[in-house]
DNA sequence: TCATCGTTGATTGTCGACAATGGGACGACG
DNA sequence: CGTCGTCCCATTGTCGACAATCAACGATGA
């Protein structure tokens, strides 16, 4: 094992995956015991995991009542999205940082994986690759802070993506080509642009893909 | 008890307030036996209120080795002033919300606390108020995310004001006033002037108040 | 002398058990 | 028939004990 990975932590991602997949849906109800007993863990470990579930924003916990899988609403999506947004719009207002060439590359092979996951209609790819390319964009003022706020909202984008997606609100080709403004822009150097493309590619229609 | 403060919590509130009045500096490091006999408190209960404080960003838990109290550097101070202006920037970007008149009312009514609290000498009723000042700025939105992105950064924002003003960065006095800027531009009706405010407000010399 | 490796002590990680809470079922009372 | 109070149960909150981990130290052998 090169990576230590705490059992709460384990739990955690296997609940969170489950939410992702829709295998527990919004207002299911988390009991600690019968999780415990699921996962072969104590219930401490169970709680631990379900508070990070908690901060981001999968679950929502009643002290002394219950657990519960969060519903997004439309705002909630649209907050979500907001919020994003202004991180992302944050980290590029004083430019494109030192590598801007090297930066428009990762991006476009990132967009690549977005395509190639759209073709094989990989959701999971889709997901992950899409976060690989606004990580890309949080990460080009290089603030922890700014990164870390994001990075609180990533599952619930993450959630709201397949839901849009397989609400058939929008094809996985169409989620990939709304990143291509995105990448143009860094392309050549505009960042106005890059700014009004991720206003559009977030605030408009709605939801991100 | 009209409020139910669980027992972390109010672990958590007593170290929170420890560390933001210096009572634990920079580098301590928290021992979960030591405090939890303290307390007379279980260790889970410790860490349950580690867990806040560390999401807070008020202490670093290194896993199987120990936590302890962060210690904020320059960078880290600049870092939370951008992000939190990010934040309350994108807050008001749509404009003042429905009520700008009781908005500016709230707000000299927060800096008027804040004025009392400066000729008193009261940081801590001055770092109060300060809080409740950008609240209403950050509520201007009404978008539940921003706001608890924004409250994140509360705790640390706290510890950066106590530490400049101690330091003599800057006096009270002066804390207060920076707050003008942003109270008339509402007042007044004009958004561009508060968006250019409340950067200048945390972007310059630096350092919040 | 120096590198390696087991030992040791301090500390965190995990667990199972008990206590406390709050809702809902049920029955008494008006 | 509706309301109130009591009891019970499901579930969370808290605790103390044991296991696992890791750095520091010292012993061992070349």
């Amino acid at each position: 094992m090169l990576e230590h990975v705490s059992l709460p932590e384990a739990v955690g991602r296997a609940l969170r995956h489950r939410i992702l997949n829709n295998e527990l849906p919004a207002e299911t109800r988390l009991v600690e015991a019968n999780l415990a007993a699921e996962f072969g863990v104590s219930r401490g470990t169970i709680r631990d995991a379900m508070r990070s579930l908690q901060a981001e924003g999968l679950i929502a916990i009643v002290p002394r009542r219950y657990s519960v899988v969060t519903r997004m609403s439309q705002e909630d999506a649209e907050d979500v999205c907001f919020a994003r947004c202004a991180l992302e719009d944050a980290s590029v207002e004083g430019g494109f940082g030192p590598h801007r060439k090297e930066l428009a590359k990762a991006l476009r092979l990132a967009l690549d994986h977005m395509s190639i996951a759209a073709r094989t209609d990989d959701l999971d790819a889709l997901v992950a690759s899409d976060t690989q390319f606004h990580e890309l964009i949080i990460e080009v003022s290089g603030r922890r802070r700014l990164k870390d706020l994001w990075s609180m909202l990533n599952s619930q984008m993450g959630a709201l993506m397949r839901s849009e997606i397989e609400r058939q609100g929008i094809g996985l080709d169409d989620a990939v080509e709304r990143h291509r403004g995105i990448l143009d822009a860094v392309a050549n150097g505009d960042l106005p642009r890059l700014r009004k493309e991720l206003r559009d590619h977030y605030l408009t229609g709605f939801g991100d893909a």
